[in-house]
DNA sequence: TCTCGCTATGATAACGTTATCATGACTGGC
DNA sequence: GCCAGTCATGATAACGTTATCATAGCGAGA
């Protein structure tokens, strides 16, 4: 009797000890087929089947591998999330959005962070691609050919978040950064205030709205005072202090600032405290993102409203719908610009 | 010629417009399984051969099917994380900490919520095992038994953080929050403070720091001036203001007041401002987690530091350590207490 | 010259699941 | 009592990759 050639992986007990379907079948006394169907779509089975599977499953802790399933079905269940970066609430705000939005739906998300990186961005998607997610969410607009490029090929729903363009991936959900610039200076202007200043940090976003800022400044006839870039990246409390700091020793002293992020406003309003500097009546102060903060702050905070958990939110609804087969011809959501008054400007 | 019978699923050309495999080696004129070792192990592949294969990648812009992969290997190269809430920032700086740690190794991270329920916690954990993950990180201690035992039937290290324990599932990297409310009693009482009072929120975390700031007011003599919970999770700012009001009337007025969390402490700071308590002389205030703010704040925040980053990197590091086959002596790394004196206590 | 070992490549089976088609039992209408 | 239709279950192949073993070719040492 001849061994024979053995070819091929060899038969041996699995190494792993998570029970599979066919384990779940035998204890119940049934197809591998049938657990299967019994687990997606209970009603197809009959009752007492399902009631042996059932304890079977339970019996053994079986737990499906989605591995398997999506390789065969084309189907991961998986939502691929790209963030700047993690380390910024005002993003994980939308990071938190698109869970309670996927969650519902059974879906999960796969995160990463490209540290504004374009290279670790391509890299990134690259990367996410690889598990066929069933849709990807987006924080930023792509600007890179190859990404947009790879993105449209992979033939899942794509939203692009917290920007906005005339020609989306896929969709866009978000707001004009420029257009949130020029509505700041607009209502700084209205309030009667002639030298301003800019604050920001140094990403496409803020740069964006620097530019609807000066424009608007340009179209009334007014020069930016100044504008000031920080190169911190999330911003901090501490250095819109600093820079606040430097904005008060101008000559002449700006009689409004509008920082491109609440963080650094709210530094802003301290130092300014500090300094004895009245707020709104010698400087007025806006910020950007309406976070939590600048509701309690004395002076309140005046700032842009940005719905960032909405967005995210609503970006998880528009996969979900696309994913369910809508083919929707919305592509473009604009959530607007909402300026929030209050006393700091 | 009998057509037969036709069974099993039927061969027509694949819906998916991936590349596969299959497709780069006939591009590439090699065999599927040389592609595979090109990938993975490029110095096992003649130069020239590897140059074919490469072309051929580009080329069709070929993405490795991971899922395939993870079923073939046993390893999915996921880690899974288990969050309380992604709308708190503290959590997602562990995260964040998770991200760079484990991105180092070409892991991704899965990433779910629990809304602090014990009966979403176990659901998510089941989701999240159904990926096979390699690794798995969880803020905060698992109390569930059935949660503890899944996991720890799974075979794969886990890494629980945000808090201490004895007994961990596998592994803990944290500190202790009864200590943390213990260092900042003492702290109080040493200052020479006496009518202490506690705020915080109803979760298990700040209920331990309670407890050991009871505790050691206990030990002094002193009786707990009052204690105050808020059921927002997470807490904000003007929370902390209302909090802060409300103990402001309390006859005798408190001495020193210890919020469970900073974002309490600074609406606490904000208030006392307000209605013209000066704080450190009347009241003193304190924090715990050693936000950014707490920095920038006048007067600057006493806190309880917490590594919160840190904890996330940490936790990536074993996991990797252990998934490179290391096999850890030390399952207990506490983080320890250390208090941030500043101005306001 | 022969053998040993190494290099480069390939053939095959297996991972755990789902899509598709098949089939036997049963039901209802006539 | 017959037939079409439904219900419940099953058999098989396929998803795209990697683990394992096999093998041809070649150079070195005996």
């Amino acid at each position: 009797m001849t061994k024979g050639k053995r070819r091929g992986r060899p038969i041996r007990p699995r190494p792993d000890n998570a029970p599979n379907l066919e384990d779940v079948a035998r204890r119940a006394g049934t197809s591998i087929i049938t657990v299967s169907r019994a687990l997606r779509q209970p009603d197809k089975v009959r009752p007492e089947t399902r009631a042996r599977i059932t304890a079977a499953v339970e019996a053994l802790g079986y737990i499906p591998n989605l591995a398997a399933s999506s390789l065969v079905s084309r189907r991961s269940g998986i939502i691929a999330v790209v963030v700047p970066t993690l380390g910024n609430s005002i993003f994980t705000d939308t990071l938190h959005g698109l869970s309670d939005g996927v969650t519902a739906a059974g879906r999960q998300l796969l995160v990463g962070d490209t540290g504004y990186s374009e290279a670790a961005e391509h890299a990134l998607i690259t990367a996410l691609a690889g598990r066929r997610p069933d849709g990807i969410a987006i924080v930023g607009i792509v600007r890179n050919l190859r990404s947009r490029t790879l993105l449209s090929g992979l033939g899942v729903p794509v939203v692009e978040t917290w920007d906005m363009t005339d020609d989306p991936i896929d969709h866009v959900v978000g707001f004009s950064n420029e257009a949130a610039g020029r509505a700041m200076a607009r209502y700084l202007i209205d309030r009667g205030r002639r030298r301003l200043v800019f604050v920001g940090g140094n990403d496409l976003r803020s740069r964006a709205r620097e530019a609807g800022y000066r424009a608007v400044l340009q179209e009334a006839g007014l020069a930016t005072a100044a504008a000031f870039f920080t190169d911190q990246s999330p911003s901090s409390f501490g250095e819109g202090r600093r820079l606040m700091h430097r904005i008060s020793t101008l000559e002449p002293r700006p009689d409004a600032v509008f920082f491109s992020t609440d963080v650094l406003a709210v530094g802003g309003i301290i130092e300014c405290r500090q300094l004895g500097i009245d707020v709104p009546r010698e400087i007025a102060i806006a910020g950007l993102g309406d976070l939590e903060i600048g509701r309690a702050l004395v002076p309140a905070l005046t700032t842009v409203q940005i719905p960032s958990y909405q967005m995210g939110r609503r970006a998880a609804e528009i996969l979900s719908q696309r994913l369910a087969g809508a083919d929707l011809a919305e592509k473009i959501v604009d959530f607007g610009v909402n300026i929030v008054a209050r006393d700091s400007a």
